[in-house]
DNA sequence: ACCTGAACACCGTTCAAGT
DNA sequence: ACCTGAACACCGTTCAAGT
């Protein structure tokens, strides 16, 4: 992050993230991210009240640019078979979203992260949701599969991560996703 | 842990594992582990390298009592369908075990927790693919049917952490259960 | 063989002082 | 308004000294 202005709350943010994706929260350092943006870390108390701020801008930052945008570019998609497909589909073409993914998940249990993470879960169950009521499913049912839909979704970056042969290869990933979506897509009984 | 006698590494090792289910492998402090244990934390570096020993400790206590024990006992029942239907209605059970392997999981890029994570997620799919070959699969279905199984339980507990709302009764736990393992056993296309 | 207590480095946080 | 530099607390790690 190279400026010749100064530091904006949201330059801070965006080498959170970073930082964050390359080594989890845990290791997300006040001192070492001030040095790495070339200013001494008491500067950085200027902008925030201390770290968790920090956490919760990273978060909201992430909130906005990696899940809120790519609904909108999804909704575009009129057919909803081919949305869902796409949807989980593009998940898989970005490797750093799973891992931001990963590393903010494991912290659902703090304060500043977890209502975050539990408004981007929703938001998501929800608009999975709306894709199988546009299916055809009733409500419950569409509920439900949508809710098989994002668990398995999320449950494929835990594999992956768990066990590299796995799903390495995009053959096996796309094997999978057909599967899975035949399976969620067949009528009820 | 009250001992009169003096202090075993598996009680460092247990002590530590319940650290991590409550707080997370990142607020494991060898200082407040010690004198919860009621020893001065220089003693700490007697029994172990370092910290990471420690958590490597504690995650092969995870690795042994947490699943080769449960495999042991899963094993026992004869039919494969309801194997796996027990297998997942268990791990419900017990909220804990996912306190735990969400802490153990978020840090599989860690050198001395990666190994063991990857080890636990290969058993569990073995054991798991064995289940769809005895129910007459052939070994590539099968494998991908353990794939997608293992998947939405993991994701199961990522979503319920993500959303308390979403899975948070015993009759939609066991709705999703039966709706998941429906679709796993119908025969291949 | 096992433990203590003091020492040091790293990092979060505060704050007086600079521009 | 924004930044520095010194100060302090907490924790990982080492080690000489105790039993």
């Amino acid at each position: 992050v190279a400026r010749t202005e100064q530091l904006q709350p949201a330059d801070w943010a965006q080498a959170a993230l970073e930082a964050i994706a390359e080594r989890g929260i845990g290791a997300l350092s006040v001192e070492r991210l001030a040095s790495r943006l070339g200013v001494s870390k008491g500067s950085f108390y200027w902008h925030f009240p201390d770290r968790a701020a920090l956490v919760e801008a990273a978060a909201l930052y992430w909130e906005e640019t990696g899940t809120a945008a790519g609904q909108r570019v999804m909704q575009a998609i009129e057919d909803p078979g081919e949305r869902l497909r796409r949807l989980f589909g593009e998940a898989f073409a970005y490797p750093r979203a799973g891992q931001i993914e990963a590393a903010l998940t494991a912290h659902v249990n703090d304060p500043v992260v977890g209502p975050i993470i539990r408004r981007v879960t929703e938001s998501r169950l929800a608009f999975t949701t709306r894709a199988f009521l546009e299916l055809g499913f009733e409500r419950p049912t569409a509920r439900h599969r949508a809710l098989i839909a994002y668990s398995a979704y999320l449950g494929m970056f835990a594999v992956r991560r768990a066990d590299g042969r796995a799903l390495a290869t995009r053959r096996t990933v796309n094997a999978y996703l057909a599967e899975l979506l035949t399976m969620l897509a067949a009528p009820a009984d």
